[in-house]
DNA sequence: CTGTTAGCGCATTCAG
DNA sequence: CTGAATGCGCTAACAG
């Protein structure tokens, strides 16, 4: 492998010059900065990664740390990591993976004290995250994917639920429904403050009203037979209802069911529309679900470049970017059935 | 932080005795590296893994490479990718993520050149898969995550697709079944070549004849509507068929509707296996489906494990491992109707 | 069993 | 605008 002596070597020029020639910190004449990249062309010249790293203090790795606890909402997809690898590589970074199997902020110092990493980008943040206070004591830039109203004061970007609810309340109301449903996730995972349940739970009580839309704001336990048992009582309870949003894949078979076994048809009776879910679900049922999906890859290159911004302290505002999910219209939503 | 040399001056030895009492590589007393190893403690210090990588010519890092095309088998999970976390961290070794998004050997050497990395594990490996020749060439140590006939004398670990087959159709005639259907992938990723398509529809081929099954090995494109008109062909075809294994995750809930449809239940009339599945899967269903799920979690562990050996040196042959999937029996799966 | 020392490949001072 | 020299923190000879 050719290093930066070798190009200075050929090139007839010390190494100072070839690396300021590449860094640009220091002004290189044009003639000499061009016979140096032909050379290291014809070198076929790759810095070490590593010894760049030593020198300079900075590795241009970044980590991606997910934490021990699984929540319930789809982040858990293989392609966020993948924008993220693909995000920090065209910045010019690597992207280490770390994964905590315990919630012990010790685990986190272990790797951290290795100085592998110039900044660390938080996944599945929950209330009380112990990963947040211990990288603000020892001062390792983060960023947040997802956030907590226990850190009102970090950087980060989320799905912006409240807006997504919105949207889906009123395009479903655009279609002229005016009993509209929404199926959250579970009561318990609510009333223990997890973010996206509590956010999106609000939205739809503000939101519901703001449109004149009829709403149930309703939980229901991450499981088909559950989703079954409740969306028939709603059913029963409430047979003008002629849209449902669910927000949790989980129980979208039984909501189906219990609508086709109530008499109903879908979408002709009734509309489904699925929130924060993703293509992969949507295509596995018959009809196909109109869906809002996470922009993922948009999420992840703002996270990744925002992080990136801090370390190279182009950036000095604590950034905060919402962004809502975006509609795919599929078979399951029509317009609402005429009243009779 | 501190340095190896804070701790040598504090222990009052040299810098290499502290190196070697950390790296064992040269015989230290038991006295002066148990003070060591306490005055380490007391300092609190850690190794500089970059420095440590510039000077010994190993990183301890290890590059997870995901191709450009995306498969159709489940193996895009997130789990998979922090099993390989977790097993190389319980080894020392950090895992970077690589996503390549064209399929051409050039990403893959703008990459390796950097010399970030000791070694590479290939995720979904694919017909003449241009990465394969590349690593050969260039001496880089990797292992293969799934294998392919076009590679026949690397290192790899795989699902055991035949073995699975085996056990789901043994499992089934076991419990009476003798008229099995097998829903394979799509005529067309067979007709490509894709190994766990062709595997398991030879190996149903062969051990349903062993176990003397009236079997039908058929395809069905990744639809849920190709699931339920391919079902309910086959049942109209076939009415004595009182089981069905299924290797697609998309086509289940087609599968379950024409079933029903057809005016039999599950598992009563007829029952369901879905093969190389997940949990996640399974539980998105009425009834829950029964299904062998990959052990991702061991493949992954033999997977690192494996790569890891052959950097340090400490094997020799070519590790070659296959891992059934495991039966996870749920509720779609019961004895064979008596015969009328 | 332990100490001394020369690099690893590069960034970055300090001189010119 | 360019060159020479120092050292990042550690490993691994070489020397005792």
């Amino acid at each position: 492998m050719a290093t930066i002596k070798d190009v200075a070597a050929k090139a007839g020029v010390s190494i100072s010059t070839v690396s300021y020639a590449i860094s640009g910190s220091r002004p290189i004449s044009e003639e000499t900065k061009a016979h140096i990249t032909r050379v290291m062309e014809e070198l076929d010249y790759r810095p070490h990664a590593i010894a760049r790293s030593l020198a300079s203090k900075k590795t241009r790795i970044i980590a991606i740390l997910y934490p021990a606890v699984e929540r319930t909402i789809g982040l858990s997809e293989l392609s966020l990591i993948t924008c993220a690898a693909n995000a920090a590589s065209a910045l010019g970074y690597h992207l280490v993976l770390w994964s905590m199997t315990s919630n012990d902020a010790r685990d986190l110092d272990r790797l951290v004290r290795q100085e592998l990493v110039d900044g660390v980008l938080l996944m599945d943040v929950h209330n009380n995250d112990v990963r947040i206070p211990y990288l603000n004591e020892r001062n390792i830039p983060f960023m947040l994917f997802g956030r907590d109203k226990s850190c009102p004061n970090e950087s980060f970007v989320d799905v912006d639920f409240a807006v997504t609810v919105y949207q889906a309340i009123a395009w479903l109301s655009g279609k002229g429904h005016r009993e509209i449903c929404f199926l959250n996730q579970s009561k318990e995972t609510h009333d223990s403050g997890y973010g996206p349940v509590v956010r999106t739970r609000d939205a739809f009580t503000v939101f519901s009203a703001d449109l004149r839309i009829r709403g149930r704001n309703e939980f229901c336990a991450a499981d088909a037979a559950e989703g079954y048992r409740k969306t028939a009582a709603i059913l029963a309870e409430t047979p003008e209802t002629t849209a449902f949003i669910v927000m949790n894949d989980r129980i979208l078979s039984g909501v189906i069911k219990a609508i086709e076994d109530s008499g109903k048809s879908i979408p002709s009776d009734v509309s489904i529309v699925a929130i924060v879910s993703s293509e992969a679900t949507a295509t596995m049922f018959i009809p196909k679900i109109t869906t809002y999906e996470m922009e993922g890859r948009e999420l992840m290159e703002l996270a990744v470049g925002q992080l990136i911004a801090k370390l190279e302290e182009s950036y000095f505002e604590v950034p905060r970017r919402l962004v809502p999910c975006r509609l795919f219209e599929r078979m399951s939503t029509g317009p609402a059935p005429e009243k009779e």
